[in-house]
DNA sequence: CTCGCAGTTATTCAAGCGTATAACAAATCC
DNA sequence: GGATTTGTTATACGCTTGAATAACTGCGAG
């Protein structure tokens, strides 16, 4: 029994890979599988030094469920380009990798399944929430204003609720059956439906040279 | 310390309850708070009557998730009326009352957050996913056949896959939020996105005398 | 250069977990 | 109507958990 190397890590380091390790357990073997002796072993530390970085294990999970929330949503954040293309970025980027795929929902369930119970993690969750309709909102209100379309605050909350809805499901669904269909399936199929909901069709954002991902998505959709 | 009241149940009886003391258990404060002796107390007996049904703790989890989407799919299944009638009473049967609830998606986050570490529950999603699926696609398929319109399989599969998409966001939007819109409002943009994406308009279901929860939202939806 | 101190490891603790088993109560059988 | 079987309670066991604490390590201040 050799003692544990010691090695020291600024504040920072520690608490990205101690969170990294977090959700790495949680992905793996769910919720109950994320206890401090795993977590701590994933890191590469001891049990004990994670009670130094986070006041307590519901602490490390509610700060592992707040990166999960931006790594899900960032993407679709400082999008670039025409109102119109930005809007069907967005589509784009919540229905491909890396925002959809099987560990994503194996992660999002398991923090899903404690919102309801954990008020602290429900406070996250609304928080983050509301940040993405309102992104959403703000992108559907640009787009209407650069069609020249009176735009009701009231609808355009109702459109981005739905909006929202549709592009979840396809998201789960893409995740849960993703070896079903192709990515630009889904992604056909969102535009259809979202187009649909607004009232207005979407062209498809353009391809960057180095978005091998997206000719992908479309060389499925069109085969 | 006096003994606990002795009685008898039949096997049925016994099972039922002791499974819905569990589905109790896990909307209540999730599959952490669903431990043998909570399920027991909840059920109003000791924690070694479980063992006695239930060859284990993850045994008696099956059955409750078994239970469960029974529960969620089966007001969906053995619709009447014509192929468009029970393809908008699809519909509006899985966006609203008792399929869509917080206790039910609470639940449903708890058991799909654990599909991905246990096969046992996988196997179980799985049949319930694609039984659901099955159904979804022969209600299409009627429908389409009673519009004299050709169906290629293929195709109905990828429409019911799309479907089975947006309806699981808008349940998962209305029962997140939904205190934010009402259900007519869901079933509304449900019927919407579904017509884009299939290409046909769908006639709402007739309401039945006694179905006030469907007038309700019809209310609210043109309000 | 050494000494204090913050970061880390190792060990310990009480509580709660799933499970096993023994004791008990009420039907059922002959 | 006693013996037997079966449903139920009660207790115990071994293990894991989150947390607390003690021991150790190495860097930086003085």
């Amino acid at each position: 029994m050799s003692r544990r190397d010691f090695h020291r890590a600024t504040e920072a380091e520690r608490r990205h890979d101690l969170i990294e390790a977090t959700l790495d357990c949680i992905a793996e073997a769910g919720l109950q599988g994320a206890t401090v002796r795993q977590i701590a072993d994933k890191a590469g530390v001891t049990a004990g030094l994670i009670r130094h970085y986070f006041a307590s294990k519901d602490v490390i999970l509610q700060e592992a469920y707040k990166v999960l929330i931006t790594r899900l949503t960032e993407k679709a954040k400082n999008l670039d380009g025409t109102p119109e293309q930005r809007l069907a970025s967005f589509i784009f980027v919540n229905l491909t990798e890396p925002v959809a795929n099987s560990r994503s929902l194996s992660l999002w369930a398991a923090f899903i399944s404690r919102v309801s119970v954990d008020p602290a993690l429900a406070a996250i969750h609304r928080e983050g929430y509301l940040s993405f309709r309102q992104e959403l909102e703000q992108l559907l209100a640009d787009f209407f204003a650069a069609r020249g379309v009176a735009a009701d605050p009231a609808r355009i909350c109702t459109l981005a609720i739905a909006m929202n809805g549709i592009l979840d499901g396809l998201w789960l669904e893409g995740c849960l059956a993703g070896e079903l269909f192709g990515e630009g399936e889904l992604v056909s199929i969102a535009f259809s439906s979202i187009e649909a909901l607004i009232g207005h069709p979407i062209k498809p954002p353009t391809p960057t040279e180095t978005d091998r991902e997206y000719r992908d998505a479309l060389r499925i959709h069109h085969r």
